[in-house]
DNA sequence: TGAACACTTGAATAATTATTCAAATATTCA
DNA sequence: TGAATATTTGAATAATTATTCAAGTGTTCA
């Protein structure tokens, strides 16, 4: 009993072919006015990769960290918990993502924040935070 | 030959048991300025959430679809790519985490943004984008 | 009522990535 | 030079999660 493959698939997730909403007129204005303002991947790839260099609570805990002022690696450490090399591990992303600058200091390294924008960026997340209903 | 097992590790990773920069008086200033900002283990968990729900392309590109008006799952799935079944699963999570929100219209469910605060987080993120050097 | 449409959901897969341990490198100082 | 300090790094592990497929529910309409 041959079957075809197609068969098979009981619904494929379909992948705009066609129209099929009856408020098409009204829709198709938010669709259009949507459509036009699209950024490209590239764009929303580099806005997105900021977004996630912040969310990750290590990470976000060393640059909140650093708007006040540079610190050592050990001293990160002390500030946002967890292990010398964890925290070297998150610092090496975010200066390869341009977020923090390293300096040395004979012995120690002063890391810096390198973008001013992740200060607006951290405090709107905060803002954010107290202004929840 | 009984070896104790802290003999065999060579050098652990030390949690902030003791001082050990000889910059003190200046880092401490910095240590102690920063421990007094820190934010709650809660409130970090939840700034970092919205910074996450963000950082994901598909998401990002629906939030920022969604700003320029409500849209059914077909033509969200129209704007942003990716298929039907792909896209209602982002919008569960945005809708779980009350980022969007959802009213049917018979057989059509139309979301919009649940939240105004959106707006700006997404608008410093391309802000971000158009600023860098 | 049932067929077609609109959307949701559960399970499986695959990819990404934070954390940890162990070891390496860099610098100072005795 | 070598011992101690400060930081980095590679590899392994574990956890999280986006995507896909298949099947489910809810709604309309003939």
């Amino acid at each position: 009993m041959q079957k075809n493959k197609e068969e098979k698939i009981v619904r494929k997730d379909h992948k705009m072919e066609s129209m099929y909403c009856d408020r098409e007129q009204a829709h198709n204005a938010e669709v259009q006015r949507a459509k036009e303002g699209i950024l490209s991947g590239d764009d929303i790839a580099k806005v997105c990769k900021i977004f996630q260099l912040l969310s990750e609570p290590s990470r976000f805990k060393i640059v909140y960290a650093l708007l006040k002022g540079e610190m050592c690696v050990y001293h990160i450490t002390e500030v946002c918990g967890s292990t010398v090399s964890g925290i070297s591990h998150q610092l090496r992303v975010l200066r390869d993502n341009g977020i923090v600058r390293a300096k040395r200091y004979g012995k120690y390294v002063e890391y810096s924040l390198a973008d001013e924008h992740v200060h607006e960026m951290v405090e709107m997340g905060i803002k954010h935070l107290y202004c929840e209903k």
